[in-house]
DNA sequence: CTGAAAGCGCTTACAG
DNA sequence: CTGAAAGCGCTTACAG
């Protein structure tokens, strides 16, 4: 294949015989050209498979349609269900995308936003958890501040410390609290928690929340049975092999998201651990693959595609003065056939 | 939040007191400055917040370090699997990526190559199965062959007809037939096939081998038991149902991805099919979660992040004169419980 | 309706 | 080592 180079406007322009400007106005259609001199630009540009320079408009009109995105892991189901909606969303306004995964490297978020902000993305999309460490905040934050002082849009899932940004919330604390109420009127009074890592508001929302929900009710949990992992699968397999090893003495196991709440399900079923007949177990999020688990399991669910369309939809809405646009969202407890009432009730 | 012009190199400039050239200088390191010039035009950089516009530096360099990736739909577990290692490979070269997700909508997908074209990407890289209609491809193909004649590179994951781009290529054919040959193995002579859209080459290639290695063996499957679907859970789910609805005569399903095959032991489970007690039941991937599922599902193994860091790669190779780089992968045959000798055996 | 020209914000030969 | 200037490929007032 012959490399030849790509035709800019000015080759449009030559061929047809017309100036840049008339070239450029056929091209967007934004004013009325003859038809004829139209006729000779779409030609010429067909001809020489133009392709409009999108670094060029972006320069020129000093604004581009692009969105940022970060993630933690594009491999994450939790992420997938999100990046969805945000897609559909895309699509709707026309907008492009660009992509980073920090696996969970709060420097490579921070390099992320700094490389988007470069890009004058219009918009920046936080997705999943915050970190509770005000410091490791503290160089996003630094990022996000300078970009959203020239005029950048940030709009964040789920709570990040100080970022004062719009922000789609769902209601971690609440959502938790109703699992947990919930499964008390199953009649569970002993219960393990199957934590991810304490420095993500996530993790701090909803374990706070379930445990906060059951001191209500008079029952606490003993620290033995809170145990942490990393928010994967594997780490639901470790965190509820530790719990195992300890000595399983719990009617009832929270995983503080479905991910870590699947690896549970194999850990327990690798003991040979009954769920729910020897012991219930629920999670959180709602992710596609849990309904096919066996048995399906019981969780919070999240609208996931919804957060991912309102999170873009809030980013396209000019700034509020004053305060931040936030957006809560009630999970709905669904009890699947991974929990049951405590026997002799 | 008070609006403020974002600061380009002139402003940073002005403030250091040096030419924009050298204020260019300093920021990239391309040459060396004075240590006292240098160090004015960093602290003036860093007091204004300055962040390069990349559409500007894309311009002059006429060259970015970015790629596009497209794929079908990024909720889909196969997806998410394979970007991992794209996002992986891209932290590695520091590229910045853009992503598009198609719905699977071919119209969408040459929207996207063009949109990506326009953004000068140095890369595409296509994620997913191709089309069989040459028409559909047309576009696309169109699209693409511009672009690499003005030296873009574009690389893809499966078979694309007509493409002639560098391609990951998982062996899709020789992996179902070695599935066939193992099933066979396990006394399996009657078997259903849970086919996708007859118009991906994915499709074509999976059925097309299991197939052709069981008539290598005598063994014909019934046309009514070659059931086609939509590629996703929900399709596989259907497809199982109408498989049942015509009478379940077989001992052994074979659905060509594993999120069909979620979808059909869903299915059967609703229906009191036991597997593999009443029916054995293959799929083809290995996505994480179906290790999960009960039974964990027979299928052939592909190495998801590895095609996805492999595509990158291969992508920012420079284009080898003559034909396209051809990297086959072969998938695994791992059997796990969803697969049972046939009893009686 | 059409065009000449300035400008978007950089990089990079070319001189010195 | 440093700077003046051309150039990257567009858009868009400003004139006519």
């Amino acid at each position: 294949m012959v490399q030849q180079a790509q035709s800019t406007l000015g080759d449009v322009a030559r061929a047809a015989g017309v100036s840049l400007a008339t070239a450029s106005r056929v091209l967007n259609g934004t004013a009325s050209v003859g038809p004829a001199l139209r006729d000779r630009v779409l030609r010429a540009a067909e001809l020489l498979a133009y392709s409009p320079n999108a670094h060029a408009q972006a320069l020129a009109r000093s604004s581009s349609r692009t969105v940022g995105v970060i993630c933690h892991d594009v491999g994450d189901p939790y992420f997938a269900g999100i990046a969805r909606g945000v897609m559909r969303a895309a699509n709707r306004h026309d907008l492009q995308v660009v992509l980073g995964s920090t696996f969970r490297d709060p420097d490579r978020e921070v390099a992320y936003t700094s490389m988007m902000r470069g890009h004058r993305v219009r918009a920046m999309l936080l997705i999943g958890s915050g970190f509770e460490d005000r410091r490791r905040q503290e160089g996003l934050r630094r990022e996000l501040d300078r970009y959203r002082a020239t005029g950048g849009r940030v709009a964040v899932i789920s709570r990040h410390r100080g970022l004062r940004a719009d922000a789609v919330l769902p209601e971690n604390r609440e959502g938790a609290a109703d699992l947990a109420r919930a499964l008390l009127g199953l009649g569970h009074r002993r219960f393990a928690v199957l934590s991810g890592p304490r420095l993500l508001t996530t993790v701090v929302d909803r374990v706070g929340g379930f445990l906060e929900a059951l001191a209500d009710a008079g029952v606490t949990v003993e620290r033995k049975n809170i145990v942490e992992g990393p928010f994967t699968r594997d780490g639901g397999y470790a965190a509820a092999q530790r719990l195992i090893d300890r000595g399983l003495s719990v009617t009832c196991v929270f995983a503080s998201t479905d991910v870590m709440a699947a690896g549970a399900l194999a850990a327990l079923r690798d003991h040979g651990i009954g769920v729910p007949g020897d012991v219930s177990l629920a999670g959180f999020d709602d992710i596609e693959m849990i309904r096919d688990l066996t048995p399906p399991l019981t969780t919070v669910a999240l609208p996931l595609e919804g957060l991912g369309e309102r999170v873009l939809e809030l980013a396209m809405l000019p700034e509020r003065a004053g305060r931040a646009r936030i957006e809560r969202v009630r999970g709905r407890v669904v009890l699947r056939a991974s929990t049951a009432p405590v026997s002799g009730i």
